[in-house]
DNA sequence: GATTCCTCCCAAAGCGCTTTGGATATCCGT
DNA sequence: ACGGATATCCAAAGCGCTTTGGGAGGAATC
């Protein structure tokens, strides 16, 4: 069933090379014969074959990934919501996907043996933390690649995918303000990722903003894991001057936060205010908690697709993709925010 | 640097065809000759070219799997896990694997179009349930697979491995038993999946056994997160007769229930019995619990590579693999059991 | 009108492997 | 000693694509 260059050139009454040209975007073909060559694809459902390209180009058709099999990062919930983004667009263009499980330690061989192999043609690195070595080494080693997220005190001179953590959680603390809260705390990811540090960042710039300062005691990092959100949220409620609102950085860490909240007798957006940040995690809708969530929105999925596309549409030349990109989450108000409580 | 098989065979003084029958296992060539070129391949540190290799045969030198992405399935600790078992084997091979995310309803044209892409020459399948339809498609499908756990009800004749689920209840159960206890709660998982019926049914026959029976209020099916087995632990201690012991299907719901006993004021090993299935999570280790659990043991990591290692060895014919395998879970006494309270 | 320059196309040579279809040499029984 | 197995090896033809190195024809140049 499946034509190939040869057949479909032979049809078309043209060579193969020029066909293969009209194909992939060469300048010395007739603007009219690549129409034909197209239609022809079209209609015969042309797909050249892979292993050929790669045999004849050099190049791999692939993207790799260092999936990092340490304990604390090791596969939890955002990282295969974030995956399976990547893995479908990948899919999408015929592109393998190549997961290459590494012990932190072991990291930079594994980036340099990846790199070297030629079974892939871009990386993709995630979980960056506050000067990354691993963007140095990544540039030098002359593979395209694309960060997500992105790192704190390097120069910011390299491709990237983030979202505005800063402002999605100055936006959030900002809200809360103006609803009159004063004792905000703060759920976070793990101290060391870019990610939480900035989200700290932003909540503490519109602290400041209206005078008001950050108790540290109320400050938690832990694992984005809904048991730490319960203890964390447990340890606010047994302070002297307990917080009347919370930030979370995690719609996982809300659970536990929400957990420990009804425990402790109290309504949310009443008693207490929350407000997490939502990855669009299919499994954990915060419209569908007792109390609908308001969260600052991103979808993770989306920035696994987005970071493929461009991964991939900048090893075929195809399209002009921006190489750096900042998405701004969206700061939706449901039911878990109120005003302050008067005392 | 790196060689290619005409450098080779001329080094050797031999033919392509030689090189490549020796490497290949072919029979046709001398014993000592075969000898000579592994040693050569040794010392230039030789790897065929894949990409030439898929061209010339025709097969894809990959694995696929469907990576579900329903709610509730979706990338949980234990997918992760098993995951990186199969991706660092499949690298370790120089053998692709392709993840295709896919929604449950989708998954039958996915394995189609998987199957016919010519993309991947084997597939592995996951999450079995009873009566599992995919089984019987992948058989139409011809293509090679294997399953990871079995599905119920089905005649047993497809290549699997899985654990003895049964067994490592029963033994968990009978161990409850001796040490007196009479009532025993399960914590499960989702009642559709085959390894929950099956360990359900394990405890069953320990305590039929014993002439015992299961109080059906203390059994709950969930996903396997910390907070559901903190529900459903908080359930089972309302009851009029709470357990004295409680089985969990996984030491992510040990989390929970663990807190739940805590919560209550009870000490666990000593007015409660825990036992846990432990797939060797890194970042949850039995040991590290305040009180160390009691579990069945089976690394999901393990079982992945070991699926892998199958399936790709079936692919290049490489030693033989047994069809069906299943493994057995260690049971491990550690502090979190103990006799019966006396009333 | 001859020369140069584009424009558009093609034939053929790889990419690095496997595999078909012989060769050549050795060994056997008779 | 001879015809036929048997054991080993090789040359060459692909696999399906990209890419080099032209080549034919018409337009532009002088």
């Amino acid at each position: 069933m499946a034509v190939n260059l040869k057949q479909l050139a032979e049809l078309l009454g043209l060579s193969q090379t020029t066909v293969s040209r009209a194909l992939n975007g060469y300048p010395e073909v007739n603007a009219e014969t690549r129409q034909r060559v197209l239609q022809a694809v079209r209609e015969t459902g042309y797909r050249p074959n892979r292993a050929a390209q790669r045999l004849a180009t050099g190049r791999a058709f692939s993207i790799g990934m260092v999936m990092p099999i340490a304990p604390g990062i090791d596969s939890d919930v955002h990282f295969g919501e974030f995956l399976a983004g990547l893995a479908e667009e990948a899919v999408k263009h015929d592109f393998h996907f190549v997961l290459n499980p590494s012990a932190p330690e072991d990291e930079e061989v594994t980036f340099r043996r990846l790199a070297a192999s030629g079974n892939v043609d871009a990386l993709f690195l995630a979980y960056m933390r506050a000067n990354d070595p691993r963007i140095a080494m990544l540039k030098s080693l002359s593979i395209p690649f694309v960060v997500h997220g992105r790192s704190i005190g390097e120069s910011r001179d390299y491709p990237f995918l983030d979202i505005d953590n800063t402002s999605a959680f100055y936006d959030a603390a900002r809200l809360l303000i103006q609803l009159g809260h004063q004792r905000i705390a703060l759920i976070n990811g793990p101290e060391y990722l870019a990610f939480s540090i900035r989200r700290k960042k932003g909540m503490l710039r519109a602290l400041a903003e209206h005078g008001l300062a950050l108790d540290e005691a109320l400050v938690e990092h832990s694992l984005m894991t809904d048991e730490h959100g319960y203890r964390s949220m447990q340890r606010f409620l047994q302070h002297a001057q307990p917080p009347t609102a919370v930030l979370c950085s995690s719609t996982v860490l809300a659970l536990g936060a929400v957990r420990a909240i009804n425990q402790a007798g109290l309504k949310i957006g009443d008693d207490i205010s929350l407000i997490a940040h939502d990855d669009v995690l299919p499994m954990l809708k915060p419209e569908n908690f007792s109390v609908p969530l308001t969260t600052t929105r991103s979808s993770l999925r989306a920035a696994g697709a987005r970071i493929a596309t461009r991964l991939i549409g900048g090893l075929l030349k195809r399209g002009d993709y921006p190489d750096q990109e900042l998405w701004r989450a969206e700061l939706i108000v449901r039911a878990s925010t109120g005003p302050a409580p008067q005392k």
